[in-house]
DNA sequence: GGAAAAATGGATTTGACAATCCAGTTTTAC
DNA sequence: GTAAAACTGGATTGTCAAATCCATTTTTCC
């Protein structure tokens, strides 16, 4: 974890988690050999063994990667949130991500979750914070919204965040279980109908 | 598929299921060996690849009986729907089966769903009739409710239904990851909320 | 009651995977 | 420039899983 890396260690240590996030993301942390690792990064066994003590610490590494990956993309969004328009601009967002990769994948979180939660409790805190910080997001833009007297003051922010993380994993599994993003968009748009009752 | 069955045969097809689905539950499809099967169901390895093909055969019936157990278990609640109440019931019964376990497994559906959708054509859209057979079930009670006179005649149960269906599953992911059921209370409660602005 | 079909037990084969080893090369730092 | 540390390549080992085989027992049904 702390030895000196050179710059062409840095690079290669980056060239395995981001082939293993591919390939975690795409068939499972279980449906991911290091083999596979191996050959999609171009390196050799030993390097991966090299820069993680095993298969476990290299997951660790694409939990971080991709739990920064998935947020960077919507912070934006939601940070500077100054109308109800704005949610909706989100939600049409992610619905075409989705559309774009043809309804599969589902979300990177989501899915290393419901693999890893119940039998490695390191993954699942790891996991769980990734989560805590994208509702936190959705809650500091709700939050916008109240202070820019947008929406009511006895709007709950917290509340309805945790009520869109909801909306938002579930309809992102089931966008990959149906091939469809109708209860993707069903979902977020019912809480942003939901959030408008507290309109000023 | 077609062969004949004698009562024996079947008992014990029926215990290598029940056994395989525990453990496709607990631990995945990944993390099942037919070895942990065997064991589990107390028979010999022949007696798995005498009633089914192979493992993938094995995943369908567990998805088979995972998809009624689900189901049967919600279907009394929701049809007969005679206020939004009943809602709130169908919603503490679901929280109160996910804090008795502990927060962990999730949804059955849900879990497998993430594991095999994006690489298992055939079993994706078994898991996604699992899905619409539950979202269909919401609907009726839903419908149910306009007829009643509950609900306006404007509201639109198939959309709502689907919103429902986002919540949950997100909200039974979520409990799984973090190990808390506030996710899944809130989005349920926000969803009944949302309904509750078609009352009469 | 006896032949055919169904069911069972367990050893066995084949392949893939996680992880290690060791020998060689490149980079760093003094 | 040279020694130590970092990095790389690929062969190798031990383990475990999926699936098959074959020999034996039990049930069915006429």
């Amino acid at each position: 974890m702390s030895e000196k890396l050179t710059a062409r260690g840095q690079a290669t240590r980056d060239r395995i988690v981001t082939a293993a996030a591919q390939l975690m993301f795409e068939r499972g942390v279980a449906g991911t050999s290091t083999p596979d690792v191996r050959d999609a990064a171009g390196v050799s066994s030993s390097q991966i063994y090299h820069y993680f003590a095993d298969k476990n610490a290299l997951t660790m590494a694409v939990i971080e990667a991709l739990s920064t990956f998935v947020l960077d993309r919507q912070r934006e969004l939601l940070r500077d949130l100054t109308s109800v328009d704005g949610l909706r601009d989100w939600r049409d967002f992610i619905v075409r991500l989705q559309r774009d990769s043809g309804c599969q994948g589902g979300c990177p979180l989501g899915s290393l979750s419901s693999e890893l939660a119940d039998h490695d409790p390191i993954a699942r805190k790891a996991l769980a914070d990734g989560f805590d910080q994208w509702q936190l997001t959705i809650r500091d833009g709700l939050r916008n919204l109240v202070d820019r007297g947008v929406l009511r003051p006895d709007t709950d922010p917290e509340y309805l965040s945790q009520a869109f993380m909801a909306a938002l994993q579930g309809g992102l599994l089931l966008t990959q279980a149906q091939h469809s993003t109708v209860a993707l968009e069903a979902g977020l748009t019912a809480m942003i109908e939901r959030v408008e009752t507290h309109r000023t």
